[in-house]
DNA sequence: CGGCGCGTTGATTACTGTCAAACGGTGTGG
DNA sequence: CCACACCGTTTGACAGTAATCAACGCGCCG
């Protein structure tokens, strides 16, 4: 990893708690493999067992699950500075496929070398162990979103979501990102058909909160689309605390 | 907590890595204060700072969030064996809150002491750390449950993912399992209206895969229940492996 | 006995998926 | 340069799924 890309994952563990120069030192220390990938391309295989974790340094990735019936579902999107498959390191097998949404840049470190860092670093641990508990307090809120939203609401939610992590990252310009997928990997991502998801943007565009063409997103009125949408931003955690 | 108690827990983390026994010590080492509840009541608080974290011993429990409209979601069933609320260790504010399904009873283990583990243990901080990322993976399934699968499907899954968990820890007595959550509480686990719970259950039974009448479940086919909603139980790492 | 909580059922309404067609942009080949 | 195919978006009609509303049954307990 050159310079920028560790500060990624640096200022990812920072957000949430202080580290020590030593601490960044280990951190700075990891091997890293870069790799680029094309929008779509798979970066983790479904049902493998990987040797190094996958950090996204650029672009957006996406962790996928496909139904015998041909149908997939999207249970997670990810932004630079996201260890996307930390899990492997210790669930071994992936229950799930990781792939590009849009062109995307990750580094890959070795498990054996997070592992080493468990061993010597317990602060490190506790933060590597929180960006995985943040990434389930994520998934939970999907849960609620699949279950218990509008569709509209869904939508929403899921814009707040990505602007405010995307924020915390310092990719936003102005109230604007890019967000490459498409409507049909937009619908696994919501659980709903492409059709919908078209009918369903439509009235989001209407209320005049949002505005979405050409693969960028434009945030109007956060605050009103965080309330139609009881978005509540506590649970990304995107505070500094002792962990 | 007393013999019986501790061994649940050193028992779940077995379930996925061998332990030395100066780790068995260090585990029942550990002070808890033991509680019980009553079905539906509230072990941990939504938006709370517990200093505590929560062990269910007895019974099931479940994590619910609640939306403005007074709907609510439940995004996870804990068994006897689970720390609920491990994550609120380094979440710090809980995003959910911690309900009784049906009676039972846990023990609170202060955070400072499981805090302390993790200067101490690094491979427990592993196993503790891994609990959690099953979590993750069980909240992974139902996302693909909730997005994608028809509400039988939806409600089979649940049913062999809690079979499947039960018969690890030991508590399923033949192929019947006491399951107290009234139609209302299983519609907030599905996303669903409690009359459609309540059709979609006439279905389930009508395909033979299940019975299930006053609280109780029996599950009279499972590979064909399995592969009906196409329930895959390696997501659960169930075996032990060095990690 | 009556009230209450829970399960069950039917009728109606609303939401969401499927099918089909058309539109617009882009890249390729003639 | 245009014709064409391809991909993704948009729209409308229709079908199927699920929510809502309402009523009833049943067991339990005061």
């Amino acid at each position: 990893m050159n310079k920028d890309e560790r500060s990624f994952l640096i200022n990812m563990l920072e957000r949430h708690d202080h580290m020590s120069d030593e601490e960044r030192q280990a951190i700075i220390a990891l091997p890293a493999r870069m790799r680029s990938f094309a929008s779509g391309e798979e970066l983790v295989a479904e049902d493998s067992r990987p040797e190094e974790a996958c950090l996204i340094v650029e672009g957006f990735a996406a962790r996928a699950q496909y139904l015998a019936n041909g149908k997939r579902q999207i249970s997670a999107v990810h932004i630079p500075g996201d260890f996307v498959d930390l899990h492997s390191m210790l669930l071994k097998v992936m229950d799930h496929a990781v792939i590009a949404v849009g062109p995307c840049r990750a580094a890959f470190v070795p498990h054996i070398n997070l592992r080493r860092l468990t061993e010597t670093h317990p602060h490190l641990t506790r933060l590597l162990w929180h960006t995985t508990l943040v990434d389930a307090a994520i998934q939970r809120a999907w849960i609620v979103s699949l279950g218990r939203m509008s569709a509209e609401q869904q939508m929403g939610h899921l814009l707040c979501e990505l602007y405010t992590r995307l924020r915390a990252v310092g990719v936003i310009e102005g109230d604007s990102f890019d967000f490459p997928p498409t409507q049909a990997m937009i619908s696994d991502m919501l659980g709903m058909s492409t059709v919908y998801v078209n009918k369903t943007l439509a009235n989001l565009r209407s209320t005049g909160f949002v505005e979405w063409r050409d693969r960028r997103v434009r945030i109007v009125d956060f605050d009103r689309l965080a309330e139609m949408c009881e978005f509540d931003p506590r649970y990304l955690n995107l505070w500094q605390e002792p962990r």
